[in-house]
DNA sequence: ATCGAAATTGCTCATATGAGCAATTAGCTG
DNA sequence: CAGCTAATTGCTCATATGAGCAATTTCGAT
């Protein structure tokens, strides 16, 4: 046994110290601890399995290649892209942002129709976009939101800016994202109009969306279509968010029918059926609705942060 | 260029991602990159130069080789010892601490005598010492300071500490750190037994020894030494910290030449021209008079944190 | 104390990588 | 546009490292 040997994790230490620090060969460390060369690469291999030696990638652009492919393994996805934690929620939502917007624009074959739902998040995504990431797209709006307050994440700018960037044009949905009554909803939905961008979504060739949260900082309370109450009453019939404005549990099912039938724009099971559905989401307040998302099949593809990963693979 | 160079970092985390997150061999990733296995080889040097790459030893007895290595070329100093940067100031000296106990324990030949200072730094090495760290080792107390509150850091409980788990013994110092006249600090240094201590401190093999702060925390007001004025007296004389109760300035000079007088322990002089002088330090609030006591050659052997290095070295 | 199984070690040979060099390419200036 | 310099690239050859295997050592049970 080598002289330093009072402790082996000790021993690891100064191994990976020398290698890494002073880039000393194996040999060379063999040399001056008085261990062979093998037992030195032993040694360096443990030191990296158990964490002692840690070797990070440090970017805004890089991603965590790991997560991604248990993500896959795990919930069928056909991709999922994972960016590293940052030191701000803000942080994390711009790098998430910005790797949804590399995913749009390296999608092949390029979608010609893309449909698109609204709120802070795909707002973040179309301000990462880059004039040029397309050519000749079409965006659809496929769920109500005309703005009532006059806050950033409201729809129609939303998908005329991620429509202008690739040259394209966009289809708006003229509707509120919820309607009072059951007859006024049907009456819109009838409209040819409305029904011909609806059926355009519908046959869309991609899909991007993100997820809302149950709380009084949902987009549909800060945009008036809920109240703070009608939110609680929703937390209190089990919803942990919202997809395209359907409010569901964590198994994925509608928990308040009547309000569902009222909302106005596709449903989860057009995402279910797309070939290409890509789910952007970021921060803590969202890992109810998106382990609900991932495990539903509602998406193909999700993009998302490290901690957001980290808490939908900890689950047995 | 290959596909995928948009943009050149980009182009490195992906590398790297591929390299150091996949396990794939640089000919592997040329030939899915479309790039020489030697370009990928380059691409990685640059990611680790310009920290894109980032490896790192996480280990609470980890070092940082390349500090320790600065330190010694910039100071002159025979050895230098810098622990990791934690997550807490109470983290970092136990670091400290445990770092400097190693070092003791190291240190060859083994000291016969010990003569240490006092404060709650070096009562975290006492107690980080293991029973055996040597055998029969003397600790002689070189400078004054019979605890006069009851509070952990005292003089003479550390030294025992120290000797006893050195299966040594202890050589008390009773004496207060500063008198209040320079007749009475006169009379006990004349004492035949005050002075015999004093005169085996001076003789020792080895000197172990910590800084102090001037301000409120400072372990002599904390002691009932000096008030709080007197530290701000000596602060706007241009102290920035105290070596064995000696207040100096930023240049090593004494700063208020009646107070240094009616201080009893060993001088200054005594640990320039020591063999071995370690001295151990944690913490922002010291680095001022860190910088002094190494620009300064009052020491041999220098154990700190990562932070305390780094200021050190900042300096132009 | 013995025996068997598990863990560890040192080795051979193949693979992976880097240093230094010559050739090529890019960029700048006149 | 030409020429020169700097930067970059691809290569050879040597070095560094790892996988798989046989031998050795350690450990636990009897």
């Amino acid at each position: 046994m080598s002289r330093l040997a009072a402790d082996k994790d000790l021993l690891i230490v100064r191994v990976a110290e020398l290698y890494y620090e002073e880039g000393k060969t194996q040999d060379e460390i063999g040399a001056l601890l008085d261990l062979s060369r093998f037992k030195v690469g032993r040694l360096l291999s443990q030191a990296r399995a158990d964490g002692i030696v840690r070797i990070e990638i440090v970017h805004p652009r890089a991603r965590r290649l790991g997560l991604e492919r248990q993500l896959r393994d795990r919930f069928g996805l056909h991709e999922a892209v994972v960016v590293p934690a940052s030191n701000s929620a803000d942080e994390d939502l711009k790098r998430v942002a910005q790797a949804a917007a590399d995913q749009l624009t390296m999608l092949r074959p390029v979608p010609r129709t893309l449909a698109v739902s609204w709120g802070r998040t795909l707002t973040a995504v179309a301000s990462s976009l880059e004039d040029g990431w397309a050519r000749g797209v079409t965006v659809v709006q496929m769920n109500g939101g005309v703005s009532v307050n006059r806050r950033p994440g409201g729809a129609a700018p939303l998908a005329a800016a991620i429509a202008k960037r690739a040259a394209g044009h966009a289809v708006l949905l003229p509707s509120p994202a919820i309607l009072d009554r059951l007859e006024t909803k049907r009456a819109i939905e009838s409209d040819r109009t409305i029904a011909g961008v609806l059926d355009q979504a519908a046959k869309a060739d991609a899909y991007l969306f993100t997820a809302g949260v149950c709380d009084e900082s949902s987009a549909h309370v800060e945009n008036g279509y809920l109240s703070a109450g009608d939110v609680d009453e929703l937390t209190r019939r089990g919803a942990v968010g919202d997809v395209l404005g359907r409010y569901v549990d964590a198994d994925g099912n509608i928990v308040d029918p009547e309000l569902d039938s009222r909302t106005l724009g596709l449903g989860l099971d057009q995402l279910r059926a797309a070939k290409v559905a890509i789910f952007v989401t970021a921060g803590q307040a969202k890992h109810d609705i998106a382990r609900t998302v991932v495990r539903g099949g509602l998406c193909t593809t999700m993009v998302t942060d490290e901690d957001t990963a980290r808490a939908l693979l900890e689950e047995v």
